[in-house]
DNA sequence: CTGAAAGCGCTTACAG
DNA sequence: CTGAAAGCGCTTACAG
């Protein structure tokens, strides 16, 4: 039977040694004996002892714990962000713990709880208005990098977006028909304007080539509505031009072109945004983000200032670039 | 220009009152004189004073945090079961955290970083063999709840997989044709056995009907891998009816039959698992799992261990059900 | 309702 | 290499 509250004292009385050098084993420290050290491990074991992370890290000051903030949690995008920001802070011997914000309690919790949000030693917020999120008390000790938003507080990783619009604008123009937008529309306030700086590229590049965009829908990122709404634009129009702000919509957009039995880049022209996984597998053309690299970076700069660099926040964007399939 | 490092007492001297006091507008507490708090509270603002998470968790003993852990982060699912356990909890002042183990880092770091594991107040952990990936210490004072694992020594949620595998395999079975499983191969010795089971509950199903399964695919969660197995099968073999043990892998099997013409329920039959969202648009048929409905489950054992709780732990089993759609 | 003080369980100079 | 002690910044009985 164990007992419950074991400390490093108990540890420290039956080891017959002091609770500095408990704390030395513990943090493998290399002024310890080794028989000492030996001695200690074993008396840790036998008593099942686990030192309480709470007092490690208020004594300590850190935690080794990164939390990255995300607007909600699709998949394989946040997947792919998440390690490239590990692939840094691994060597570092800190590790990320995830946030999504897929409903207003938990913005709310962000936004009001300084607590819990600052429990951590950084925090990576992605594709959020970082400066409203965090006006309500500003993070001093606990360093932040945005991502997918250019933060005016704080250090930023972004792609350019309005530039990525103009990509697919370009490629969208030079085809003949009617032009779309499906586009995501924010839950919450507090969602960066990505989506819009890619429409608004779009938009640009569109009407630079005189021509002009028919309808533009704005959905919450629900595949069900984008297949809907891309049924109502096959059925109506002969010959469609379509840019999918993400490829999330742009997968049940393909879907229901084949139910119709259309063919891409005959019956009508799609152009994603993202380049996941599944835009490779349907051949759909998309717009390529460095997501991996936005993570590198990201864990990069948090580092550097979990260790003290004090510069001026800056923005670092990164370009994303066209790739042409079969819609 | 802010001082660094306030402190709770930076605040008391400077609105003229004890530490406690500050504490108990901090901790909304009852027992403090509406002006004194009015006072309190413009004096932090004043300051910009910022509470020490740790400090604050060390003394009164736990975060208000609970962490879900999962094997990887492929969307849907997690989300759906995230927003089942925030049910309970945001109602009891917790909120949970998500520590994916996409790599093998992250196994290791579980495996063997008690501290940042147990550093929250308790731990959902999702198909993962939790009796062995806690093996090196055993949480006393951080209830654990294990979901799709039976554990022997914490409580668990389930659902019937081998029912599940049991239900796709009757309606498979009722077909002509050549039988096919396209099933997960874990990555990692600690993920759970959920798709065995599934596949074992299928298989069970099929030979009890006096068939048998031609052949049995294991990849790893990789839409591509799936797309080029398909393939083959289709390629290969007039008439074949495929049990998918997850829905992410029927996806890429539709894809791959549309693009060789092939139709459901005639060409071929597919049953998936899992009953997501993508499944339903593509009208692939699917076995249901009540996905939230686990996440509240475990959200609310979780709770009620946190209170001290403290019976032998037991499995709660769900049923799962098959939605027949077109194929 | 309030303040002074003990205590939470560690880490880390400090002196040896 | 090691121990005794101060300190991390809170919370919470306790006495008033």
């Amino acid at each position: 039977m164990r007992k419950k509250g074991l400390t490093i004292k108990d540890v420290a009385k039956k080891a017959g040694v002091g609770v500095g050098t408990v704390s030395r084993v513990l943090n493998n420290s290399p002024h310890v004996n080794p028989k000492t050290r030996m001695h200690v491990l074993k008396v840790i074991e036998e008593l099942g002892y686990i030192p309480n992370p709470h007092a490690r890290r208020l004594s300590s000051g850190h935690s080794g714990i990164i939390t990255t903030i995300f607007p909600q949690m699709v998949g394989e995008f946040h997947q792919l962000l998440l390690m490239g920001i590990d692939r840094v802070l691994e060597n570092e011997g800190y590790t990320s713990f995830v946030y999504p914000l897929y409903s207003d309690n938990r913005y709310r919790f962000v936004k009001e709880s300084s607590d819990f949000v600052l429990g951590t030693d950084g925090l990576i917020i992605d594709a959020l208005n970082v400066d409203r999120l965090l006006s309500q008390y500003i993070p001093r000790n606990t360093p932040v990098v945005s991502l997918e938003y250019e933060s005016s507080n704080y250090d930023s990783v972004l792609v350019d977006n309005f530039y990525g619009g103009m990509l697919a604008g370009d490629y969208i123009a030079s085809f003949e028909g009617e032009i779309f937008i499906v586009t995501h529309r924010p839950e919450s306030e507090l969602e960066s304007t990505v989506f819009d700086e890619r429409v608004n590229g779009f938009i640009e590049s569109i009407e630079r080539k005189g021509k002009k965009v028919s309808e533009i829908f704005e959905i919450p990122l629900d595949w069900l509505q984008a297949f809907n709404i891309a049924k109502g634009i096959f059925r109506r129009v002969k010959r469609s031009l379509i840019f999918a702000a993400t490829d999330y919509f742009a997968f049940p957009i393909v879907e229901v072109a084949r139910l119709l039995g259309l063919e891409g880049k005959k019956d009508f022209y799609l152009c994603g945004f993202d380049n996941l996984t599944l835009s490779n597998i349907l051949n759909i053309t998309t717009i390529k983000q460095p997501i991996y690299e936005m993570g590198r970076m990201a864990g990069e700069i948090l580092l550097k200032r979990i260790k003290g660099y004090s510069r001026k926040p800056r923005a670092i964007v990164l370009k994303p670039e066209l790739i042409v399939r079969k819609t």
